[in-house]
DNA sequence: TAAAAATACTCCATAGGTATTTTAT
DNA sequence: ATAAAATACCTATGGAGTATTTTTA
């Protein structure tokens, strides 16, 4: 009668892994158990959801199907459970470009029993995922409204220019704003409006124009037809760890001191 | 770990029926049981849920947090069970107006084990929940985009103006289209976009203008400073009940059946 | 004291475990 | 022959029931 969550993570883990023995040591569960919980699943459903072989498991159609509904459904339930503060997963967003590997780590091999996520944001989003519960904590780059927000700084970086290889620019040691005068500049709000940095840096490497960018963002996002050149008069931009205000629990807090530890020592 | 829908679903009864008695009635189990599941969800999530006292039982803010929480997430794991072909409940859409009542009474007495929900569409969404699997079947005003839906004609309507009683046109017995030439058409695409039929009416009530609506509606939203005249030359309103061509199920088909049965007699 | 919820107990369905068998390459 | 999944069987947790007690207006 009523959809079981439990099996439903079960059936995630099994068509993510495409296999019962991997996804079985992933959930840390025998492989008969999970055998089980998906025959059982398949049979309240009434579809079958995987085609089996010693040759590898696969989605059926079917199943192909309910993976699409199933992981928004448990992404909700979640989120659910962090808003009334009971963490399942201590989950960490965070803006392309920006390094977390490391606070993560730390903070996981501090609590052996807790699952760690990590999500990646946009633009559009990286506010919306904190009040929302889709995160606990989230990597921000500033400016961000700071309503029901607390905040963190991490770092600052120099913003610098992206342009192609061709450009009059690209071979300079570095600009100042002024010389950007004239240029056409691809933001992210620019019409037909860049869902991603990939599509902005796609489009100036494709019909020319520039782009100005949180130097991290530009290594991370390095393409064989552009370069970079630093802005030496530009404000730098600001990246913050944010959280919202209430909700504050002990794990927020840990990472928070984890990560200006960090901070601190980078 | 994982969230139990069935314990949340017993929340909301107990939230809706405001007393344990009567929710574990509601949901055809014993009281002591739902008393037990409620304390469990209250320890699992750590949260107190209700204040109960003999004289009554109340939401704590908790409680209402996690109310407007739960429903969504029990709609869409609904939804889910719906689009898998797994029917939990059978739940049939309506355009405000339309008259229900029979056909689905009809299908709930023919089996008695099964749930029957009703669920009121606007003009915006009466085909997505078509698609999006909130509903199994709805009654639909045309046009609607006909991609991958059904449709049975239920019954054609004529369309009436509707008009504040001072209105110059509001004593006639009938007018033509025609007549129509010179007024302030107030339509659900009109800014500032009337999302209901409620607002449209109570906004030619304030500020003048005519509506033109089906029959059965201007009935249903009757208002005491309005009036409702009919228009001879206009193309009358159809409905039809509508459903996905793909999940095509036995309560589907025995529902259309009821259906165009009763429009017969009717 | 009367109405509502909580507790005590019993029963049973089912998740989880280990050991083993089946199946397909 | 081997790797993967399924089956067999056991244990324990927890949901559902009935009977009863506690609580409070």
């Amino acid at each position: 009668m009523d959809l079981d969550l439990r099996k439903l993570r079960y059936f995630v883990a099994v068509a993510e892994h495409l296999g019962f023995g991997r996804a079985a040591e992933a959930l840390h569960i025998a492989q008969p158990v999970l055998s089980r919980q998906i025959r059982a699943l398949e049979s309240e459903l009434k579809v079958q959801l995987f085609d089996r072989s010693s040759k590898g498991t696969r989605l059926t159609p079917a199943g192909e199907q309910l993976l699409a509904d199933a992981r928004p459904l448990l992404a909700q339930a979640s989120a659910l459970l962090r808003r009334v503060g009971v963490a399942d997963t201590f989950t960490v967003g965070f803006m392309p470009g920006l390094i977390i590997t490391p606070a993560v780590r730390l903070l996981a091999s501090r609590h052996p029993g807790l699952r760690v996520d990590v999500l990646r944001t946009t633009w559009d989003d990286q506010v919306e995922v904190i009040h929302d519960g889709r995160v606990d904590v989230s990597y921000v780059r500033l400016p961000v409204p700071e309503a029901g927000l607390r905040l963190l700084p991490v770092f600052t970086e120099p913003r610098v220019l992206v342009v192609p290889t061709t450009h009059r620019l690209a071979g300079k040691e570095s600009v100042l704003e002024a010389d950007l005068a004239g240029e056409r500049q691809v933001q992210h709000s620019t019409p037909p409006g860049f869902r991603s940095v990939e599509e902005k840096l796609e489009h100036v490497a494709l019909h020319g124009g520039v782009a100005v960018l949180p130097l991290s963002t530009a290594l991370f996002y390095s393409h064989k037809d552009l370069v970079h050149v630093p802005i030496e008069d530009i404000a730098p931009n600001e990246v913050a760890l944010a959280w919202a205000e209430h909700r504050q629990t002990p794990l927020i807090t840990e990472f928070a001191a984890v990560v200006s530890e960090i901070a601190r020592q980078g």
